[in-house]
DNA sequence: AGCCTCATCTATATCGTTACAAATTTTTCG
DNA sequence: CGAAAAATTTGTAACGATATAGATGAGGCT
């Protein structure tokens, strides 16, 4: 450290002494708001609390203080001492399909944190370590009040270690676990029966389906809402092999380009994500086949970006910054004390 | 409170009690480790910070015993003692342009900080507050290590602020302030330059472009290098008037719709979004307008989406996961000590 | 008056960590 | 060998909040 460091720390450290003892700029504290009404600490806090063993009038008079003084507890005092961290934990899971998904996410879910002590804590999954690993951490180290995450799967283990450490969470989809759980979900069953039903009304024959990849919950529902469509009318349908929703868009698009050069190809598909339908298009494009036509396509839409697409395209809407919004609300409801389960679950319809 | 609550409570306390007795389970802390190890909690601390007053036989069994049963340092202790919260925080602007510009990012700032003790907060800015506010808060309560914002403005007064008071920070755009500060910027000038020649050589003749918002600094780099440009190759130009790269994208395809319609209308268009240029070939197929001959068009591309979009489209990348891998980087060297302020600085090139 | 109750406020200890100063042990050397 | 120096370890206090138990004083009752 050179000489120039040390002055530098010694004037700081000096103005902010005086600072404090000015009471002008320095952080202020219960101990400053004790002194200015000259209760004590404890009672400062105990008022602030709203506790009622405080006589009401000294409740109102410290409040003014702290609010004018513009008090704020100090997080890292609070959650050394209870234990609890004021802090939601977004686990993100980086993937390419669903432009803005975790961006959506994140405005719902700071929305439904708004005016609330909690903060959005961004903890990455990175995809050399199990999936599990970051739940754990977080619930080891406690370092949040609450987890939230995404992509569920139908036996998810974070799921399953959640629920059996009582550790509050809500997660995007559903579970197969015979054990309700907190979560908020789209119904993608619907979606894909919907969709599917659009498109064979307007003429297609043999339907084809992007999936998600299999171990997601929400590709069996989408593959359920699928067939039972197809079935119930009879038509002619295929799922893509080989390609996932989560697949790169060139390996889809490529999938897709040679899949429409065969004999047997699909005349019409089911995206549940927005650059696959992307896609589709940019095949069909290739091999010169009409949109609607040749080839039909029915996405879900997730952003605006659809009403700039040209030619126009059917989608069906899933909003994701509701979903942040509901899964924030709900797990603050979680986290205030036990509730009904039902209460801590929400299916957004298509 | 009911009977059974009490019940779950007592039955968990006097396990977790249990726990802690025999040492299982319980959160380890410094005092763990002493018991261990028969040292006192301010040697194992010293230990674990590699203080050489300690012997090294003495520094290397601590760490092994802190591997062994998994110790963390505990956040909330850490940050109460030192001030430091080893949060960094970024200050999130909702807005519609760029679509998963927020996410990219994020991916980029949590790749930097893989591997340190930094958490990354998403604090909002909620568009009824001032701008300033949210960073304001940030630094009176000293609710993170270092900040990160975006959407910089010439005169921006978060910059003002922190340097003020020698707050560590970066934002990604760069301002037109006398004192120098950390950036991370994409060069746009050589963005709108660059593509203004590429339309120019294909045969341009009105070059237009869509522009951000006036108060954000690189619409001004935008508009030096297309004006630069169309000056030195003597082609006509306008200014896309009304709308933004901020404007809902219904509004800016109805603007491009409009003066598609129009006599004098421009053959070319610059955009600085995706969205944008979406817009613009809408609106060029609802006018029955052939892409890259009535209507040509480079755009900025900041994920896969172009590669799916078809007809071709000319693209300039510009990467966003990049941009906030380096302002995760920078920020932690400024928050490391000083250091020259050239090396604080990155300007990403097209 | 003396004792009790109630309302209100306060002292103490503690969460886990680290800065600082001091104590202890080991080594060095005349 | 013994004192001084060096190396190593330790105790105490503090960060800011709150849980727990206790103190204070006013008023009521016999």
């Amino acid at each position: 450290m050179s000489l120039e460091d040390l002055g530098e720390k010694g004037r700081r450290a000096k103005s902010e002494r005086a600072a404090a003892k000015s009471g002008v700029d320095a952080k202020p504290t219960l101990k400053t708001i004790a002194e200015l009404t000259g209760l004590a600490v404890t009672t400062v806090s105990h008022a602030l609390a709203d506790a009622p063993q405080i006589a009401l009038e000294t409740r109102q008079r410290v409040r003014k203080v702290a609010a004018d003084i513009g008090y704020l507890p100090d997080r890292a005092a609070q959650r050394l001492r209870t234990g609890r961290t004021n802090v939601i934990s977004l686990v993100l899971d980086p993937h390419e399909e669903i432009l803005g998904y975790a961006t959506s996410m994140i405005n719902g879910l700071t929305e439904a944190l708004r005016g609330t002590a909690y903060h959005l804590v961004i903890t990455p999954h990175f995809s050399d370590t199990p999936q599990i690993e970051p739940v754990r951490h977080i619930m080891r180290n406690r370092m949040a009040d609450g987890i939230v995450f995404t992509r569920t799967e139908p036996a998810d283990e974070r799921v399953k270690l959640l629920m059996e450490n009582n550790f509050p969470f809500i997660c995007h989809g559903r579970t197969e676990l015979a054990t309700a759980h907190p979560y908020v979900d789209y119904d993608n069953y619907s979606f894909a029966y919907q969709a599917a039903k659009k498109l064979i009304a307007t003429g297609a024959r043999k339907l084809s389906i992007i999936l998600p990849p299999e171990r997601f919950t929400f590709a069996h529902h989408l593959k359920h809402g699928f067939m039972t469509a197809v079935r119930e009318e009879g038509v002619g349908f295929e799922i893509a092999k080989g390609v996932t929703l989560d697949s790169k868009s060139d390996d889809i698009r490529d999938y897709l380009f040679r899949r429409m050069g065969e004999p047997e190809r699909p005349d019409s598909y089911i995206c549940g994500g927005e650059v696959s339908a992307l896609a589709v298009m940019a095949s069909a494009y290739d091999h010169r086949l009409e949109l609607g036509k040749d080839i039909r396509l029915v996405a879900k839409q997730t952003s605006g970006l659809f009403d700039q697409i040209r030619p126009r395209v059917e989608t069906i809407y899933e909003d994701l910054a509701e979903a942040g919004f509901l899964m924030g609300k709900l797990l603050l409801k979680r986290i205030a004390g036990p509730a009904p389960i039902q209460e801590l679950q929400a299916l957004q319809t298509v």
